[in-house]
RNA sequence: GGCCGGAUGGCAGAGUGGCUUAUGCUCGGGCCUGCAAAGCCCGCUACCCCGGUUCGAUUCCGGGUCCGGCCUCCA
């Protein structure tokens, strides 16, 4: 099957050939352990968790790495006001980030490496960087030097002069140029750092993306992804230091960076503070419910969460659990279902297609039901039997509510529809909703 | 200022040079039901504005308006 994505790199949607057919190698920028990710975080989370999905169906082997960054200068200052160590900060927020992206039903990447365990790997390439000219020390640091390398910008489109002309903040003057990044940078006594030929100190921050992606994937791999936010100046440096230090035309051969989710039209982050933390989320709604959410819009497109949003999310998976009852994953996809995805991971129109197949169950078509079912496990939806899914938010008493319905069927067998009624309304009261059918009286809590 | 992206029906959101319909949610009508719910059927003047190309443009090209984003370790 052909897949076609947009690649940044070129601008374009392009066909995607794999570097090497048995293994696809994906990078992805995973989080900066420093608090709880928020809703904006968790939408490439989820994205290319599906991109994997999807991808080990039509090859036989996906390595997936998604990188933890503990070592940042914003970590250090989260530690500080929290009169927290930072090694306990970092441990903690793993857990809990482990912990949103398990309730997601995002999947574990094959490698999740964090930045503090490579800092040999970085130390040694950014040896080879200052070897070949294309870094320098000064004052301590240790600088990329932008000049060195004659396709800079072509990620970001942008272009150095316009850049300098644009630059808003003050350049550090150990820097030759004000584009040059830090690869190095000096720590104080007692701060968090590493011994080095270049001095006690701590990495830059787009370094680590560069050495652990070369140590798991090799020089050059297939895809790299992350935010939108991240094309400049992270990810523009990152093949700055990788082409340089290794002597490679690229570094990944396809780019593939995600839209924002916004509140109100405008970006959702933390400066801004107009953030929902994932946890926070959870416990208004399933992680699944938050998932189908995200990938209702395509995942180039700005998505605008609202409460209201995952209310309907909602109910367009009530939809799905209906019409995909008693039915368990199996490897059957739908064919149209998978074309949908191959067009640039166009999740809504594959949601679109497993309401389709929604509707062709609800008229009879028994099948079409095993195929919504099995083809939804791509996009990590439908993850719960659907007697659960509807249940699991009980509060009250299973017993009491089956005793209930009990003493309702009673009653509506004895034509005492008034009793009947008002057993359905104390149910109501409680949140459970009920369905008569002719296979019996089913409930949900919504 | 430079660069990039977007504007589709009540709401969300795909897509397409012409075709019968995206899809979902909401709302209204009908069928079904003891009544509901679920399900089925039907409906709610959809493609930002102005030019151009074309037999024909929501879709392609140019201009405009509006909205959003990026512009360096930095709060």
């Amino acid at each position: 099957m052909d897949f076609e994505l947009f690649n940044t790199y070129s601008n374009k949607t392009e066909l995607f050939i794999p570097l090497d057919d048995n293994d696809i190698r994906i990078y992805a920028c995973g989080p900066t352990v420093y608090d709880y990710i928020h809703v904006g975080n968790a939408r490439p989370l989820i994205i290319f968790d599906v991109l994997v999905r999807f991808l080990k169906l039509i090859y036989p082997k996906v390595t997936y790495v998604r990188n933890i960054t503990d070592v940042d200068d914003k970590i250090i200052v989260q530690a500080n006001q929290n009169k927290e160590s930072i090694n306990n900060l970092t441990e903690r927020t793993i857990k809990a980030f482990s912990n949103d992206a398990d309730a997601l039903f995002v999947k574990k990447p094959d490698f999740e490496p964090r930045a503090t365990e490579h800092i040999q790997e970085m130390l040694k390439m950014i040896k080879v960087l200052l070897e070949s000219g294309n870094a320098y020390l000064s004052d301590g640091h240790v600088l990329f030097s932008v000049s060195s390398m004659p396709n800079y910008g072509k990620l970001s489109g942008m272009n150095l002069s316009e850049m300098i002309d644009g630059a808003r903040v003050e350049v550090s003057d150990y820097k030759k140029e004000p584009a040059d990044f830090v690869l190095w940078k000096p720590s104080k006594t007692g701060e968090l750092g590493w011994h080095s030929d270049f001095g006690f100190g701590r990495p830059g921050w787009h370094i680590e993306c560069s050495a652990m992606s070369e140590k798991y994937l090799g020089k050059q791999f297939d895809i790299h992804a992350g935010g939108l936010d991240l094309i400049f100046p992270h990810h523009e440096n990152e093949i700055a230091q990788s082409c340089c230090a290794f002597n490679t035309k690229f570094m990944a051969k396809y780019w593939m960076h995600n839209g924002y989710i916004t509140v109100n039209n405008e970006k959702m982050s933390k400066s801004e503070g107009n953030f929902i933390t994932v946890r926070d989320a959870l416990k208004k709604h399933d992680g699944e419910t938050i998932r189908y959410s995200i990938l209702s819009g395509h995942y180039r497109s700005p998505i605008d969460f609202s409460f209201k949003a995952l209310k309907e999310a909602k109910s367009a998976l009530d939809r799905l659990y209906r019409a995909s009852e008693n039915f368990e994953y199996d490897n059957v996809i739908d064919e149209k279902f998978l074309s949908c995805l191959s067009s640039d991971l166009n999740s809504p129109q594959a949601i679109s297609r497993l309401h389709e197949l929604a509707s062709e169950y609800n008229k009879g078509n028994k099948n079409a039901g095993q195929l919504l079912k099995s083809s939804a496990k791509i996009l990590g939806l439908l993850n719960y039997d659907t007697s659960k899914w509807f249940t699991k938010n009980v509060r009250d008493d299973e017993y009491e509510i089956n005793n209930l319905i009990a003493e309702r069927d009673k009653a509506r067998s004895d034509k005492n529809f008034k009793l009947a009624d008002e057993i359905r309304d104390k149910l109501k009261e409680k949140g459970v909703s009920i369905e008569d059918s002719n296979s019996g009286t089913k409930w949900r809590v919504d």
